[in-house]
DNA sequence: CGTCCACGTCTAC
DNA sequence: TAGACCTGGACGG
């Protein structure tokens, strides 16, 4: 779960559950990890974390500094899958990766759990030096570094992908920058100089030295800019304790605080590194062409057939080719080594297996017209109890949409702001 | 069964 | 600016 408001709630659920256990013995690494063996052993320490946008430092300290090792730091990046998970240690969950176990009987694990292996953790305290100041803890350095960096080529960039740079937005990932833009609609396809410089404009306005301060205040809080999302937005996730840790197969509260990303009767497009963004109404003037707009719809393909939408332009998105070529140049290497070591690494897997596929050399087929994939692959309505998949909320987020909005938008016509907004805790007062 | 898609970086043309 | 790196869920045939 990895944007910054799930790297803060894994630290601030390390600290409050953890914080209060012995660990013990050395830290188990699975073969697969990405990351290097951790050097600490100790028969009684602590673990405490921090995060920083995008990463979680873990300490670990012996309980006794005297007599112990001195305390160990990790960084942690999570990737698309990561999380942290406390469970007892004769169970452990698939991919987990890195292991700390507490000195009860039974002893229980603290896992850094991965399925799909892009986290990693590296030895010693130092943030990655290249990402920048942290969205959520340090707001003003965050501002100040955008600001005074405007000139930076990296804001020629569409706003939308701007936003994706750790450098200077530190801790915002995909479904946070499609909610920040929503909230003010920007077009995601705007130039970000031309966003972010009206923004420092707005600034000297709001520096009005006739305002008092509590219409100051006021006037901020009525009317957030855009670098005050990148902080607000993230710390509505945190503080109405939308994503608990405790309760990583519930995602009811954050499906249900989404406005826009993955939401139906919002458009999405590729961006330039074939992200999507989701947002609503223009794409703005740097939109890639050759793409239309898709609506993400409630009901699946077959209204979308009676549309008429022969793709003019022959022109492939960046990701179809990608995917088609991945298809057709399938080497495995070594395979079976692999799946050894991953099946020790990750224990016995629970369901079916699923062989793994052989290369079929699948021809790189021709260009498809876009048509044909733009089908809206959001599932329909299935109700509550569906069972809980392992991670990703992607999964979960149709159902509980539709049970707070029985009936889809009609097309084009979206649901106001104001009708969705939740009351979360970041009125203060 | 196969294809598409996913909360993110990295590095190699 | 494409791939590469991965697993697994949803969906279509």
């Amino acid at each position: 779960m990895p944007e910054c408001p799930e790297l803060h709630l894994a630290g601030r659920f390390i600290n409050r559950v953890c914080g209060a256990l012995v660990f013990a013995g050395g830290v188990e690494r699975s073969p697969v990890g990405r990351g290097p063996e951790v050097p600490f052993r100790s028969e009684a320490y602590g673990i405490s974390a921090i995060s920083r946008g995008k990463e979680l430092r873990l300490t670990l300290s012996a309980l006794d500094p005297a007599a112990g090792p001195p305390p160990q730091d990790l960084v942690f990046r999570f990737g698309m899958s990561g999380s942290f998970r406390l469970c007892p240690a004769a169970e452990l969950p698939r991919h987990a990766h890195l292991r700390f176990l507490t000195r009860e009987s039974p002893p229980r694990a603290l896992c850094f759990v991965d399925p799909r292996r892009f986290g990693s953790w590296r030895l010693g305290d130092a943030w990655q030096p290249e990402r920048g100041p942290c969205v959520i803890s340090e707001y003003q350095a965050f501002r100040e570094n955008v600001l005074k960096n405007l000139d930076d080529r990296a804001f020629d960039k569409p706003i939308c992908e701007v936003l994706l740079n750790q450098k200077y937005f530190n801790g915002i990932g995909n479904y946070l920058r499609a909610e920040i833009l929503y909230r003010l609609k920007i077009p995601p396809f705007e130039k970000a100089r031309t966003v972010l410089e009206a923004l420092q404009e707005q600034e000297k306005m709001k520096k009005d030295p006739s305002l008092t301060l509590s219409k100051n205040v006021k006037l901020r809080q009525e009317n957030p800019d855009l670098l005050e999302l990148c902080h607000t937005v993230p710390t509505e996730v945190i503080t109405a304790e939308l994503l608990d840790p405790e309760q990583s197969d519930n995602y009811a509260a954050f499906k249900n605080w989404l406005q826009c990303y993955l939401v139906p009767g919002m458009s999405s497009l590729r961006d330039r590194s074939g992200r999507t963004i989701w947002f609503q109404g223009e794409p703005g003037p740097m939109a890639p062409k050759g793409q239309r707009p898709r609506k993400a719809s409630r009901k699946k393909s077959p209204e979308l057939k009676t549309e008429p939408e022969a793709e003019p332009s022959p022109k492939v998105t960046p990701r179809a080719s990608k995917q088609r070529r991945r298809a057709a140049v399938k080497p495995p290497k070594s395979e079976l080594k692999e799946e050894e070591k991953e099946e020790e690494a990750d224990g016995p897997r629970k369901g079916h297996g699923r062989g793994r596929r052989k290369a079929t050399a699948a021809p790189a087929l021709p260009e498809v017209p876009l048509g044909v994939r733009r089908s809206c692959r959001i599932s329909a309505c299935r109700g509550k109890g569906e069972a809980g998949s392992p991670c990703g909320f992607g999964a979960h987020v149709q159902p509980l949409l539709c049970e707070r909005h029985l009936l889809p938008p009609p097309e084009g016509q979206v649901r106001g702001q104001e009708e969705l907004r939740q009351g979360l805790a970041t009125d203060q007062g």
